[in-house]
DNA sequence: GGCCAGGCTAGCA
DNA sequence: TGCTAGCATGGC
């Protein structure tokens, strides 16, 4: 790009408690994903704000992660879109010394939560991409849902080519409100799951699911409301909870991974049973959606 | 080749 | 109210 169309770019100071490697270390999770590029140290990303498609480049130095605008100039809004944008995605209004206060006298959490200090639950501001991901990736392997995932993204999403890399953004809830089954089984999704995910983007579209009137309910109204949709139960509810609507205390108390990593990480032999959980969970209160999150790091 | 996978629904007792 | 077969297919 020529230095006349070279935008200014946007500066994010993060808190303390903030590590960008930690961070990286769950983007780059599968070779599969087209939402994100990582190059050493730099994310890439294409986000779709409001209609209007805007690449940028994420790195972090100096206590603060820098915004660079490539491919063209964005209008103020879509600058201001991406700002918070990365902000939700990396949580980094959570002020996390309560947690760490916490976590420093847990027998179950001390040890991951040192590891890994800086860590924060990287999130899925978008609603519809969060539930399409919770009920995709409910009762099948992980890497098949990526495949699942990506086929989604290059059949329905909007894209930008740059040079020869093409970057991606998740398909609209507008967008699969308008499919049949039969174009999501074509895709090997389960005729359950293409039910499941075009009855929410239906629910997304026609406005009758609400992410700004959901933040602002109790957490056991929303877990309520989003139990009552169909293909939702307890899981998907807590996931969508924890990674889109930024409730800490959500607790995806029966996921499988969250299971594995305890069974890991106090070398058990088996998995936990969810009393015993509970039993871990005892002094978690309100911070069950991040003791989770670190736990699922020793899985990677 | 068999068990497991970041569960949920619907139908049954 | 509580229990569970069936889903649907890939990964390892």
């Amino acid at each position: 790009m020529d230095s006349e169309t070279k935008t200014q770019g946007l500066e994010i100071p993060t808190p303390k408690e903030f590590n960008f490697t930690e961070c990286l270390a769950i983007l780059g999770r599968s070779d599969q994903e087209l939402l994100h590029t990582i190059s050493g140290e730099r994310i890439t990303k294409l986000l779709n704000a409001e209609g209007e498609l805007v690449l940028f480049e994420l790195s972090y130095s100096g206590s603060a992660l820098h915004i660079e605008f490539l491919h063209r100039s964005p209008s103020e809004q879509g600058k201001q879109a991406v700002m918070w944008y990365v902000m939700d995605w990396f949580d980094l209004e959570t002020d996390l010394q309560p947690f760490y206060a916490m976590a420093a006298s847990d027998p179950v959490l001390r040890e991951v939560v040192e590891q890994h200090a800086g860590l924060r639950i990287m999130g899925m501001p978008d609603l519809f991409e969060a539930f399409a991901w919770a009920i995709t990736g409910q009762q099948i392997n992980l890497t098949f849902a990526y495949t699942l995932k990506r086929r989604l993204i290059e059949n329905f999403g909007s894209s930008t080519k740059v040079g020869e890399v093409e970057y991606w953004t998740f398909p609209s809830a507008g967008t699969i409100a308008s499919l049949e089954v039969g174009q999501l089984r074509e895709l090997q999704f389960s005729g359950r799951k293409a039910e499941y995910i075009i009855g929410i983007a239906r629910e997304l579209a026609n406005g009758h699911l609400v992410k700004e009137e959901l933040v602002s309910k109790t957490e056991q109204q929303v877990e309520k409301q989003l139990v009552a949709i169909r293909g939702v139960g307890p899981w998907s509810a807590h996931y969508v909870m924890m990674k889109c609507l930024r409730f800490n205390s959500a607790f995806p108390i029966s996921d499988v991974g969250l299971h594995n990593a305890l069974k890991e990480q106090l070398g058990m032999g088996r998995k936990p049973t969810i009393a015993e959980i509970e039993g871990f969970a005892k002094n978690w209160t309100g911070w069950q959606a991040y003791a989770t999150f670190y736990l699922w790091r020793v899985l990677l």
